[in-house]
DNA sequence: ATTTATTAGGATAAAGTTGTCCTTTATTTT
DNA sequence: AAAATAAAGGACAACTTTATCCTAATAAAT
């Protein structure tokens, strides 16, 4: 028996928040505009907690939300550039990744380091900066197939 | 607002696991047999659920127990050696770490990969490997400083 | 043999994450 | 102006993880 499922590296909240801005961003490239229910359906999400997701998003400026009939959600073009994936995880899971010993060591820090220490903050770096070096637009238009991919 | 506080690699169970071994380990080495309430304390964790999560590692043969008094935790010197972090995660948290993809893409793999395919790939082989190649033994006696690094 | 100390294990509670439903607010269309 | 459409937001339900408590099983000490 085994207690957890622990998440691989995002949240699930997290892994909508990413797959739907993905979405919104291939969209706005054609010109549309995208509502929850349609975006919820295309990356395989449930609806209310995508919505609950998409609300974070645009307080945080990710992306952008239009109410009332022909609304929706889009994100500008430049925007794509200047947004990084970092943004959307710190939007939704804050910046956890970024803080604290791996093994949860209050002691460990880099003048008294745990034997991980090291190991840990290299991984993590890793992590980051895939994180701040992705932006938007890369990652949409490196779906080649688009949409497809989206769906799980 | 911010939905979640996301485990920054391992879950608490596991975190718990990974110290109460090294303690165990620890104390192994000076001869000593450890009960879950002195663990607990030295650790900086809750009692029942360490204790849960000790029968995990029990059973799992991290770790080994003995009941009754004078009863308590071990782990024999040799086996420091052949106990590796991955065992311990493996035994509690399962092996998630190792599968999926970080987006949750299900139709992402090496043939078609989406655009952090191969980052997300790397990172986790990373963590992977330092799994796989720390001991328990490497591990305890790292730690130069000893228990006071066990605290959070 | 009885008592005592300790792990094993079941039941359950608390907290956190994920997910749903319904009402309100804003905006467009008619 | 009224109706319709969509996001915003509040309340809450379901599930998971974390945590506690109590009893049973085991084994040493007396």
């Amino acid at each position: 028996m085994i207690l957890n499922e622990i998440p691989l590296m995002f949240s699930k909240a997290c892994e909508y928040g990413i797959r739907a801005t993905v979405y919104i961003a291939l969209q706005s490239l054609e010109g549309r505009r995208v509502i929850v229910n349609e975006i919820a359906k295309e990356i395989d999400s449930p609806i209310a907690f995508t919505a609950k997701i998409l609300q974070q998003l645009s307080k945080s400026k990710v992306i952008h939300s239009v109410k009332g009939p022909t609304g929706g959600f889009e994100i500008e073009r430049n925007n794509m550039n200047t947004v990084k994936l970092s943004m959307i995880v710190h939007a939704i899971d804050g910046d956890d990744i970024y803080v604290g010993c791996g093994l949860g060591l209050k002691e460990c820090n880099a003048s008294r380091p745990c034997p991980l220490h090291d190991k840990f903050i290299d991984i993590r770096n890793d992590l980051r900066s895939m994180l701040e070096n992705t932006s938007l637009y890369e990652l949409a238009t490196g779906l080649e197939v688009g949409l497809t991919y989206l769906k799980r």
